[in-house]
DNA sequence: CTTCATGCAAACCCTTTGCACGTCG
DNA sequence: CGACGTGCAAAGGGTTTGCATGAAG
């Protein structure tokens, strides 16, 4: 079980800075700030949240940057824009690589997985159905650990 | 397999017509109208689509219309709305039972599928994370066989 | 005839963009 | 310094809504 975004003083805005310094990008006041408030949110957030945060906080962190940073971080895939069932659209956190998450429907935490069977999936459908799959689009949505029974947590 | 959006000449409007009567709906010219438009397309197909349709053909059925019709349609689970992988919303008509999709990257033929192993992949991914896996979102994306090898279709 | 549906246009998001100024390196 | 990033405000595009008129049952 590979769990990234949910634990997030594992990751701290540097991480982030040096993945955008690499990308050749100019690390900025401006950025440094949106990032800190992806981190500090526990997982699924939207471009509202950033927003009213950084309205909140005085950032003086403008809404273009804020969509402009999640632009970037974006095609470095260190986020990841997913369409949850309501419509709504939310960013999270997430590593290259891992492309699918489960996302708690209470507080929006998620966790990355591997292709736990997907590529099956896929196999199967384009058996059934002759498609050749190309891409797919997975997003689990759940409760996670601590919203279950009242014992374990 | 079990291929329903892709045989447009199988489902007729008055199908439609009827779900829309059961579900307590007016039986409108206008909604007629929309779903003939929806019924003569291929697969995929968007709101700018139908609009760009109902203006060509002067139906003389408004934005607001189309909006509301397929807003109704997709409560009735008749059309489903997707996002593709490039952030556009598309709609494609559908059975109520059947939830996932592939959608050909090329035409926008679509074909539903059953689970196909997702409950397996939602039941690892509840082991491999604790999540409780209450819904899921899928959508696989690629060409379909009529595009595939000079030969075949 | 009563209720529901429609068209129109304005309102409403959310998101993007142009431009002059500020800042990073 | 020079290129890149930022804020602001305005533009954009898709979607929704209010309201008076028109159609359905």
């Amino acid at each position: 079980m590979n769990s990234t975004a949910t634990t997030p003083d594992r990751v701290n805005g540097d991480d982030f800075a040096r993945s955008l310094d690499r990308a050749g990008y100019r690390i900025t006041g401006a950025r440094r700030a949106v990032l800190d408030l992806i981190l500090s949110r526990q997982g699924a957030f939207d471009t509202s949240d950033l927003i009213a945060d950084a309205r909140r906080l005085r950032l003086g962190v403008s809404r273009a940057t804020i969509f402009r940073t999640l632009e970037i971080l974006s095609k470095m895939k260190a986020v990841e824009r997913l369409d949850r069932p309501d419509g709504e659209h939310s960013y999270i956190r997430c590593d290259a690589g891992h492309h699918h998450h489960v996302v708690c429907t209470r507080c929006g935490r998620s966790v990355d997985f591997g292709e736990c069977g997907m590529q099956q999936v896929a196999a199967e459908v384009t058996r059934r159905t002759g498609f050749q799959v190309e891409r797919h689009r997975v997003e689990l949505f759940g409760l996670c650990p601590c919203y279950q029974s009242p014992a374990s947590a």
